[in-house]
DNA sequence: AGGCCGTGTTTGATCGTTCAAATTGTCACT
DNA sequence: AGTGACAATTTGAACGATCAAACACGGCCT
C-alpha cells in the first residue's frame, strides 16, 4: 500500500507514525545498526505505509552535493546515432553510480562555459561530461582551472593527456582488426578513408590503417583519401581512388559515414552485390540496416559510459584526485559479404 | 572579477558584504522595486564580485520545486536519429522555460513506472515528457491516477485524447502532402510503404496516403504494403510491389527507413538515377545523405519540443488545468531528383 | 505631543534532511 | 549505593533561500 499522497511524506510524518524521532528514522535509513532491531522494523514499516522517501532538495542541500552529472548536448549532425547510444549508456552508468543525467544546451562557445559555470555555482551539477572535445579545446584548461570536475569521452587531443580525465578507444587498434580482417579475406590493395588531418582522433585512425599495412607487408601509397565527413564528398573522393590504375579492392573507413559513401562509389556487380568490400567504424545502425550489411568497428559505449562515470565521480568526491586516462579497445563486427 | 571559490558563495556572505541583511539582497534578486536605489546597487555590486548564484538545492526545498523536467531515454533503435534531434530540442525549450532535462533509464516496464514515481516522491523532478507512446499505453492512466504531470510527444492512441495533454504533428497531412508532390511531378501510380495496422501513427499516416490519391482521383488498390520497420524486409515488401503487373512509379513512406527500403528494391536507370520516386518520412540525416538525396516530411521538432514543454509548465504550475492535446503541421522537404 | 501612514529594511520561522552533541536507560563492577 | 561504560534514542543546530510579519524612521495631520 502507498501513501495517499504522490509526494510530501516527510521523515517526521514518519517518525511520528512510527513514535520516534526524525533521527531515528534517518538512522534506520543510512546507519542501520545504530539502531535496535524492533525499533527499526517499526520504522520500516511506517516508511513503507506511508510511502516515505527522502526528499531531495534536502539531502542535496544538507550534503551540499546534487548527485547530478551535467551534459551538453548539441544539435546533432551525420548519420551514426552515437550521440544516442552514448546518452543513453551514460544515464544508465550515472543512474548505478547514484547519479542522475542532466541535459542542457547552449547557444555557442562563450555561453558554454558561463553554463557551466552557472550550473556549478547554483549546486545544480556536481560535475560534466564532454563528449565533443575538439583539438586544443579551450574548455579543458578553463574548467580545470576553475576547478570544476569534468572527465571526456575522448582524449584531450593537442593538449598534454595526463592533466585530464578521459576515456576513449584505441581508434588505431579498431582500424588495425579491420585491415586484418580484409587481409584474412584476400585483399591486398585495401584503402583508407576518413577526416583530413588535424583532428586527432582521425589521425589516429589512419595511422591504424597504415600500421596494420606495413605489418602484412603492404603498401599504402596512393590508397589514403581524407575529406569532410559528408556522403557525396566521399562518394567522389572514393571513386577516385578507384579510378586508379591499380585501384583498392578493400576500404576502411573513420565512420560508417565514410563507408556508406564507398558502398554508394563503388558500386554493384551482376547479382547485385557491391563489388567493393569495405568496413566502417561505430556500427551504426545504417550498418545493419544496409544490404548486404557491412562489417564495422564498435566502441563499447557501455563500458566507456561506466568508465567516465567512475572517474567523474571520483573526481566529485575526492578532488585531490590527479587525473586519469583509460583507453578501451573496440571490437570489428565482421558481417561478412558473400565469399570471393 | 568573480569569487576564488567556484561554488559556496552565499547569500549570507553577499549581505555581510553589502552591509545589509540577507532579505534585502534576496528583494533585490527577486523582488526589485521594494529596495532602495543606491541599496540595490550596492548589493548588486557585491553580487558581481563574489559571483555570487542562489543555491538551487535551498530554492527547490524551499520553494517545493525541482523545475526538472524527467525523459525516459532507451535504448535506440532504426536509422532515424529523430530522439537525437529531439533531445535536443527538449533541453532547449526547456531551457528557455527555465527547467532542466534530466535523463534516466530503466530496464522494464515495471520498473519503469517505479522510476516515475521514485523520481516525482523525491522531489527530483516536477513532471515528465513521454516520447514513446505505444497503442493503449498503460503507463498513462498509471500516471494520471496518481496527479503525475505528464505530457506525450505522441498522441495516446487507444485511449481517449481528451483526457491526456500531448503534442503531435499530423502524419496524415505530411503524407498527404508528399502525395500531392509527386502527383505534381507526373506520378500516377503512388504506393505506401509503412507499418502494419494497428500502430495508431501509422495507420494515421496511411489514410493520409489513401485520402490524398482519392482527392485527386487516384485509385489505391495494391499499392499499399506493411511490414516491420527493417530496411531488408521492407526492400521484399517493395520489390513485390514493383513486381505487379502494372507497378508503382514512386512511393511514399511511414519513414525514411521504409524509403531507404524502397531506394535499395527500385534500383537505377543507366545514368544511376534511381528508377522510382520516393518520399521518407522524419527527414533523418539518411534522407540528406543519400545520393540523390530525397524527399521527406520534416516534423517541426523544436516547435513540438516547445509547445510540450509549454503544456507541462502549465500542469506543473496548475495542477487543475485540464488536459490539453495540441496538433501540429509537418512539412515536406522537397529535394525533387532529375525531372521526369 | 501623539497618532497615522508609507517606505525601506530586518528578524524569525520554515522547507526536509543529517551531523554532532546531549540525554536517557541498563547493566556491571567496586 | 555509587560510579563508569555502553547502547539506544533524542534534541539542537545547520545547510541556503524565501515568506510573513515586525520594526525603524521620517513626514504629515490633528
Amino acid at each position: 500500500m502507498i501513501g495517499r499522497d504522490s509526494s510530501g511524506v516527510t521523515i517526521s510524518q514518519v517518525a511520528a507514525a512510527a513514535g520516534v524521532s526524525r533521527q531515528t528514522v534517518s538512522n534506520v535509513l543510512n546507519r542501520p545498526g545504530r539502531v535496535a532491531p524492533e525499533t527499526a522494523a517499526r520504522v520500516r514499516r511506517a516508511v513503507e505505509e506511508l510511502g516515505y522517501r527522502p526528499n531531495r532538495a534536502a539531502q542535496n542541500l544538507r550534503e551540499r552535493a546534487s548527485r547530478c552529472i551535467g551534459f551538453k548536448i548539441d544539435s546533432p549532425a551525420g548519420m551514426s546515432n552515437l550521440l544516442d547510444r552514448f546518452l543513453h549508456a551514460l544515464a544508465d552508468a550515472a543512474g548505478t553510480a547514484g547519479y542522475h543525467l542532466l541535459l542542457f544546451t547552449s547557444a555557442g562557445v562563450d555561453e558554454e562555459v558561463v553554463a557551466y559555470e552557472e550550473l556549478i555555482r547554483t549546486g545544480t551539477v556536481d560535475g560534466f561530461v564532454l563528449a565533443d572535445v575538439g583539438v586544443k579545446d579551450r574548455r579543458l584548461p578553463w574548467l580545470a582551472k576553475r576547478g570544476i570536475p569534468f572527465v571526456c569521452f575522448g582524449r584531450p587531443w593537442g593538449l598534454d593527456h595526463a592533466r585530464f580525465s578521459w576515456a576513449d578507444v584505441d581508434g588505431a587498434s579498431g582500424v588495425a582488426q579491420a585491415v586484418d580482417h580484409l587481409v584474412s579475406r584476400g585483399h591486398r590493395r585495401i584503402a583508407y578513408l576518413g577526416w583530413p588531418a588535424g583532428t586527432g582522433f582521425g589521425d589516429e585512425r589512419q595511422s591504424g590503417w597504415r600500421e596494420g599495412m606495413r605489418r602484412h607487408g603492404l603498401g599504402d601509397e596512393g590508397l589514403s583519401g581524407g575529406c569532410t565527413e559528408d556522403v557525396a564528398v566521399a562518394a567522389a573522393v572514393a571513386g577516385s581512388l578507384l579510378a586508379r590504375p591499380e585501384p583498392p579492392t578493400a576500404f576502411v573507413c573513420g565512420s560508417d559515414t565514410y563507408a556508406v559513401a564507398v558502398r554508394l562509389a563503388g558500386g554493384t556487380d551482376a547479382g547485385g552485390y557491391p563489388k567493393v568490400e569495405v568496413v566502417g567504424f561505430d556500427d551504426s545502425p545504417a550498418a545493419t540496416l544496409m544490404s548486404p550489411p557491412m562489417s564495422s568497428v564498435r566502441q563499447p559505449l557501455a563500458e566507456i559510459a561506466r568508465r567516465v562515470v567512475g572517474l567523474l565521480v571520483e573526481e566529485i568526491q575526492g578532488p585531490c584526485t590527479p587525473p586519469e586516462g583509460v583507453m578501451l579497445r573496440p571490437e570489428l563486427v565482421s558481417r561478412p559479404e558473400p565469399g570471393r
